[in-house]
DNA sequence: GTTTTATTTTGACAGTGTCAAGTTGCCTTG
DNA sequence: CAAGGCAACTTGACACTGTCAAAATAAAAC
């Protein structure tokens, strides 16, 4: 009876067309200049048909996040589980992949942890429950690395895991915010994180 | 010949003017909803007066930010040359004192170091003017650090500089976007933070 | 006092997000 | 199979926005 694959009345699945299209559009110039209008006009329908499945600009730009999300988690969980790999390279895995992320998508990075959403709490119930689990998962990670010996175990796992974030986030603002111009240095950077998080070899008494 | 106290035409200085009433309209409702139309009516001058005193929009914005920067650099050096604290706690002092200011100041922090101004090279020569110095003081800083024992020294200045400041701009941003809702742990961050980049007491042998 | 120049205003244009009301077309129910 | 209901979409309108061109005004220079 539904035919499921080209579902739905005129256009035919007008709500993912719509999330994928805004998702090139702002990939291509941006989110600031996303507008409502020119999705709709690229799409091929009116300027109002999108507000029959977004309630606001707003939920829409929500609903892209979330598939940012999605994908992000899952890339941090193959570094993460990957069994091939010593523990303190995964670590650095993880640091490098983060940037390099939002340097790859600055305007979806953007997206997903900028004002636009998270300020004046605009964020949807939807992307909220896709977002959290993305932290608490960092936090286990950096709990296996504290007792592992690969971070410092002193410290809170809490607290280290917001001061890991910050930085790695850090990072990928300054870069993809344009107040560091060449991403040159990306590597060396992340490398001098490492270093700076990360427990040496043996001779280190930092982290007993 | 000059008045000088109440120069200028008819408003009477109206560059100064439109530059405090802006930072106060941001500082109240934030950077994205202010208008240069409500600027005007605001201040009693008509629709595009400003545009005698600013090219544009983001000339305005690039003259509020500049402000910002002097004030940080003040603030900065007045910490970092204060000879009555240890080498150590002027480090501690710094990092506690950068988050604060952003937190304090979430609009205009948002403005100096956000997208806004410096994607898309949309920075006045007058704000680089101001707003490199900046960076090359926290370099100055670290460099000293590093040779006083305070910071690891086998990393690079400039990369450890750029960390450093990822990080305490990883935690702003965290806080005044919304991320983090709840700034009550913000001094416990720091404290991590601190501890992740300074070198231990005696028995650090981290730093040699 | 006249001219020049800096400052401000009015009018207009092309955008934007979003609401209210009307129109279309599909699906289900009688 | 016809009738109704309802979801999807369109048209029109409103209040905004930044910014330009041309006109008006006031101060300064001569």
């Amino acid at each position: 009876m539904k035919p499921a694959i080209k579902s739905s009345y005129h256009h035919g699945d007008l709500r993912e067309t719509l999330l994928t299209q805004a998702s090139e559009m702002i990939r291509e110039s941006g989110i600031e200049s996303l507008s409502l209008r020119r999705l709709a006009e690229r799409v091929g329908v009116s300027r109002t048909a999108p507000y029959h499945h977004f309630k606001d600009k707003n939920e829409l730009l929500c609903g892209i996040a979330e598939h940012g999300f999605r994908h992000w988690l899952e890339k941090a969980d193959e570094i993460y589980a990957d069994e091939t790999l010593e523990q303190r390279e995964r670590f650095r895995r993880l640091i490098f992949s983060y940037v390099n992320y939002a340097v790859d998508n600055p305007e979806l990075y953007d997206l997903m942890f900028g004002r636009t959403i998270w300020r004046s709490n605009a964020s949807t119930q939807s992307l909220r429950d896709v977002a959290y689990p993305s932290f608490t998962h960092q936090v286990d990670m950096i709990r296996t690395w504290q007792e592992k010996g690969v971070m410092p175990a002193g410290e809170s796992t809490l607290r280290l895991s917001q001061v890991t974030w910050a930085t790695m986030h850090g990072m990928a603002r300054l870069m993809i915010d344009g107040i560091y111009a060449d991403t040159s240095h990306l590597k060396e950077m992340c490398e001098c994180a490492v270093n700076v998080f990360i427990c040496g070899a043996d001779d280190d008494q930092n982290c007993q």
